[in-house]
DNA sequence: GTCTATAATTTGATAGAC
DNA sequence: GTCTATCAAATTATAGAC
């Protein structure tokens, strides 16, 4: 009975299924080598298993490739939206905003690449899926909070477009540059982990120290 | 006399000799597309010639990609290495570094994703011949400037590291993120390189407020 | 559902005429 | 140097046995 409820709890583990293994194979593959450069062979071998098994599962690279992006995109945009659309205060908001996505890329760290790489490529196709979904990312509410509180004289004059996209390069480019970062500075795995870390202290206060008055 | 020496020069123009045609369709396609999801077709198309030229003039793939590959690296570290070679005062050091990089980067709008691109894919390959150029990027006199404007009180105390992964976010971030960034923020073309302009002055201005005592 | 074997397609590379 | 036609290799996709 306890073997059966066990067999059970690990069966429904997504990781254990057929279609479970080709996709963390497939998000492993897709998200390092871009969709041009997997080969569903990789992706095969990575799973343990045969290439026949990937078309029976997905019908081709594509769609399969499809399931990859858009749940990778649906990882990335969503913490973005969060800060859109909180209540906080516009320091807590940056503050947990870096903090959170900080956090979720140090566990994928090769997403934002992944995402920005393949909207490179064929932003239309892909940006129209995305565009449609609910949780469309949506950067009003944000500009709008950075008016308000010029306003109430509580910051600086500063261009919200701007305060945003610093916002956004600063938390998200150190990803994308990481090979390069790594490389140049002479960290090494730890090492960079450690100072993504401290970034989610340096980024805030980094900000609020340029926009306070 | 004069249609001789007129010919001369025109026929001088890189891009007018087949050879030269060819670097700039590769230059394009490879670019946008990457390595892996550029095709020796579209290569010849883009520059109006046949497969079998490309393989004439450059042997094969790999080689006509690296030569793409270093010139673009070639531009796009050098820049890099001016912000941290130069003799200049801090903050004049970062408007430069801004101001030239922006320019730079308005050219060759897609050479920031294409060298970060590449460099994740095949990080060891490249870095290694990148290394070996004579201008190879070399921040620790950038970082020591900083300690010491630290030291002399110029400035608050900050992380060296941070304030280098700051500038360069903010800088290079935008073209990586072009296309969710005029999507998401619905502009055009134009727009985007006004956008960009304005970084000019508010990113050094960002940078100065936030580490001004 | 899973496998092996094989077909079909794409794409890089070359041969050979001009 | 340039082109057309063709080959060779890599890669996706499917057929069919178990």
């Amino acid at each position: 009975m306890l073997t059966i409820w066990l067999n059970y709890m690990v069966k429904k583990r997504k990781d254990d299924t057929t279609e479970g293994k080709i996709l963390a194979a497939a998000r492993k593959v897709f998200t390092t080598k871009g969709m041009a450069g997997a080969r569903m062979q990789d992706i095969a071998d990575e799973a343990g298993i045969n290439k026949a098994m990937l078309h029976y599962y997905f019908k081709d690279k594509e769609k399969l490739f499809e399931v990859v992006f858009m749940e990778g995109a649906g990882e990335f945009f969503p913490r973005i939206n969060k800060l859109f659309e909180s209540d906080a205060s516009l320091e807590e908001m940056i503050t947990r905003f870096v903090e959170e996505y900080l956090d979720a890329m140090q566990r994928s760290p090769y997403l934002p690449w992944f995402i920005m790489n393949e909207l490179n490529r064929d932003a239309d196709t892909f940006l129209e899926k995305i565009w449609a979904a609910p949780n469309r990312p949506n950067p009003a509410k944000f500009l709008a909070l950075i008016e308000k509180e010029i306003k109430k004289g509580n910051i600086k004059r500063i261009s919200p477009l701007h305060l945003l996209l610093n916002l956004l390069s600063m938390t998200i480019f150190p990803f994308i540059a990481k090979p390069m970062i790594t490389r140049n500075l002479h960290l090494d795995e730890m090492q960079f982990r450690y100072v993504i870390e401290q970034r989610k202290t340096e980024i805030p206060k980094f900000i609020m120290d340029s926009i306070r008055k």
